[in-house]
DNA sequence: CTGAAAGCGCTTACAG
DNA sequence: CTGAAAGCGCTTACAG
């Protein structure tokens, strides 16, 4: 590799002079100028970025911790990371925490060995002041850490308001929801606005919890269907969830949406890959993990946030695994 | 952050021994080694990485060059390489390329600059002039670049080969082909697949080619069925294009499998979430990661290769979208 | 406007 | 066994 040595040499100046055009910084004579940039060109010259970052403490890359890449819900909003930070010449670190503490600590501590500017959390096991004693520019997407620290999320609590008031409209009298781990912020709250609008309208209603794996869904929806064949409306708290529990009515004989009605979460891709097509709460996903990269930028260059905490509206899709609310 | 002099500072000896202990690396006397190993812990002293990549001009940190990590194939393959390179100390940094060339160069050049180690490629613009003259530790993950580059694929001849085999066997008489796009690797090894054994079976046949969205496998099959109403199995080039075929099959009110059998290729969890679940070709995708994963940090560590391409076989998994062969 | 020098935090010959 | 020094490739006061 060609050093900013090299190219001194070979433009007759020294190294200063190469740094200070490289930079833009600081006056540089025209001629000088036109030699370093001539000799920038001749020999293909890319400044060393670890050579800079040991310079500036900084390293221009940002740390995207989250529970499982291979999760449907991640990818979307890794890639919208990427895309951000990509514009504004960072360059992100993807890591698998498992929500296991000890591999998040591992990570984190590989991170800031190279100083790595700040911290997209999409995991939270650690405790507030850990993540605050990083010293470190922070964004949580997707759950709530604490009040100091920026956060993106999507309003849960009223896109399962919305997707439960939907399917009361529809005409469901037994409305299921499979709700995600207690402790989890979104499962916690689509839980809130699924309990308030039952009670407000006086439906009758059951709530089981499952993990977020397909399998799990499926199983605790089998076997509440069978013990409440009258279940003709289930609210999921993911569409996974929700893919599960379409498995489940057809094991269990019930057609959907004419047995059963059905409204997931998310809005990932394959809702719309399933037959019959599912009607989900849609997360604006790219976007909330494009103004998480955008926010975690805006800290790290020192620029002003107008916002701290944003929360995004999410949209009821209306596809195939409901019947049309006639109004 | 307390840096090695603190160190040094603290254990009343020079930054030289405490580089020797941090490194297990020529003579340290027993009094001077506690003294630093008390300072490292009294202090939570971590050497800093990037120092140690400026000197080393090595980064402990791979690439993982892919189209786009929102498309499905791809997030578990991600998790593989992360999964290895974790455990070797290794730090892996996601590129999306979108089969755009200058995307790629604009990664490959900000990696260049971070003494990256070694890449992994699941794309291949460049020529492969260029990738050699990258001068650094390369696996060609799913997609063949030169012989002279450490390759791992699935088999995805003897895949498709299985999958129409199997669908000759259950008794279908017109066979319809959902092909991935020309010059994509893997896409004309299964097409290969495909034509072979249908010819050496005599069984009447249709290819259409479909980018791997699914709404594009949706359109061309539904329009196909029209057309030819006896189709009466298809095999799809990758999962995604079997969820695209089981929309249109639906549409034309054709029903799987009774009407049509259904293969797809990959693997991917979406297979087990359809309902009717999907036979398909599943490829031992975390394992393809995985084995990338090692054979690119061998290199790296530059310790012999026993072996240079992988060719790992893949499964035929049989869930509901196929009826029955009767043997 | 420009160069010599110090420093970012490490590692490794080189002396002793 | 141990320390002083040079060097990895940059950047930025500091002189001039």
């Amino acid at each position: 590799m060609t050093t900013i040595k090299d190219v001194a040499k070979y433009a007759n100046v020294s190294v200063a002079t190469v740094s200070r055009v490289l930079n833009k910084k600081g006056y540089v004579g025209k001629d000088s100028e036109k030699a370093v940039l001539d000799a920038i060109k001749a020999l293909n010259y890319k400044p060393n970025s670890v050579a800079r970052s040991l310079y500036h403490k900084s390293s221009k890359m940002i740390g995207l911790l989250m529970p499982d890449i291979s999760n449907p819900f991640f990818p979307e909003l890794a890639r919208a990371v990427e895309d951000v930070a990509l514009t504004y010449g960072y360059t992100v670190v993807i890591c698998n925490t498992d929500e296991d503490e000890q591999k998040e600590r591992r990570y984190l501590d590989a991170l800031m060995q190279k100083y790595i500017d700040g911290l997209i959390l999409t995991t939270n096991h650690l405790t507030k002041e850990e993540y605050e004693s990083l010293d470190l520019p922070l964004v949580a997407l997707d759950r709530i850490i604490s009040e100091d620290i920026p956060t993106v999320v999507a309003d849960n609590f009223r896109g399962a308001k919305e997707a439960t008031s939907y399917l009361a409209d529809a005409g469901c009298k037994l409305i299921l929801h499979i709700r995600g781990p207690k402790g989890v912020h979104p499962a916690d709250r689509r839980y809130e606005g699924f309990k308030e609008t039952v009670e407000e309208r006086g439906i009758a209603n059951l709530v089981v919890e499952a993990g977020f794996k397909i399998n799990q869904a499926e199983e605790v929806v089998y076997n509440l269907l069978k013990d409440y064949p009258q279940i003709d409306g289930i609210f999921a708290s993911s569409d996974v969830m929700a893919a599960g529990a379409m498995k489940a009515a057809s094991r269990a004989g019930k057609s959907i949406p004419q047995d059963i009605q059905l409204i997931g979460f998310d809005g990932i891709p394959l809702g719309e890959m399933l037959v019959p097509s599912l009607t989900t709460v849609a997360q604006p996903i790219y976007e909330m993990g494009a103004v998480s990269a955008r926010l975690l930028i805006k800290q790290i260059e020192k620029k002003p946030l107008d916002q701290l905490n944003y929360v995004l509206d999410p949209t009821l899709v209306i596809r195939q695994t409901t019947r049309s609310v006639d109004e």
